[in-house]
DNA sequence: TTATTTTAAGACCCGGGAGTCTGAAAATGG
DNA sequence: CCATTTTCAGACTCCCGGGTCTTAAAATAA
């Protein structure tokens, strides 16, 4: 079972792979999704997400593409993800019950809770910026 | 997104409430389901696995039902949960790339193996029997 | 034996995420 | 103007996890 959505997995990789490059020209959704073997069409969809959340720029026509609306260190893992699938990620139950808190807990909500907030934090704290330094220094990769 | 599936959720607290019996007698599908507000033949698909890996006994007819084939202090949640859907739980890429490994890391892989396995060791330290415990000493709810 | 209660097993269905396709609209270059 | 390249928008299909249903088999009680 995947911690996010593979509309937020294919987000984040095209993200970092504009955050990544030198120049600060438009990156084009037909290059990545050939570079990272993802669905054109699918990641178009994702992507407009992501524009419609103020994330990215986008710009029609030849020589246009997507670039990022704000610098890359203003940008968090998390403004991604919560732009692609919404506003819940890491406030629900592990065991699935509904209204997860303090007030109503289950067995495993004092356990669970503290993991869950380290993981939030981890994807708040963490900006496009640190994780394009780390791509390109350690030469990281961005597909299979 | 969850971080386990819906069969494991209901699996685990199916574990939880046959643990949290204080008697030994055998525990019926039909009552968790009812108490649990699960369906019951789904929940019964899930606890055949469980079944089948040897965390529960089950047995037939009038008067029969599940209960613990081990120790509540033997079986972890990593048993259960991998009894239920498989082994790569806390293997996998959170960027849904193939190999996640120290060879070919992708740029999230540092952070996110070091959460990964503390989630892992909690799911791999904690028995039935601690949770069993705390439930009852802190009256913690099963269900919505 | 017969009826009842329970798990075991597997076929089946359904809804939503994942992915495809088509047709626009906007911008550039000639 | 026209042709090309790109994003935008939405309808559409596909697949699988989640959930239902039916039948068999095992055990108990009368
Ligand atoms: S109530 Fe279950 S994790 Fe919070
Ligand atoms: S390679 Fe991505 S998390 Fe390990």
């Amino acid at each position: 079972m995947a911690l996010i959505s593979k509309s937020s997995e294919y987000g984040l990789r095209a993200a970092l792979y504009i955050a990544a490059r030198p120049d600060e020209a438009h990156v084009s959704v037909r290059e990545m999704s050939a570079q990272m073997d993802i669905s054109f069409h699918f990641l178009t969809k994702i992507l407009q997400r992501m524009t419609r959340a103020g994330l990215l720029a986008s710009t029609r026509g030849a020589k246009g593409g997507l670039a990022l609306a704000q610098p890359a260190a203003k940008i968090t893992l998390l403004d991604i993800v919560r732009s692609v699938e919404g506003d819940d990620l890491f406030r629900e139950c592990l065991l699935g019950l509904a209204g997860c808190g303090e007030k109503r807990p289950c067995p495993l909500h004092r356990h669970w809770a503290k993991e869950r907030a380290r993981i939030e934090k981890l994807f708040r704290k963490m900006t496009l910026a640190r994780l394009a330094r780390e791509t390109a220094r350690d030469g990281l990769r961005l597909a299979d």
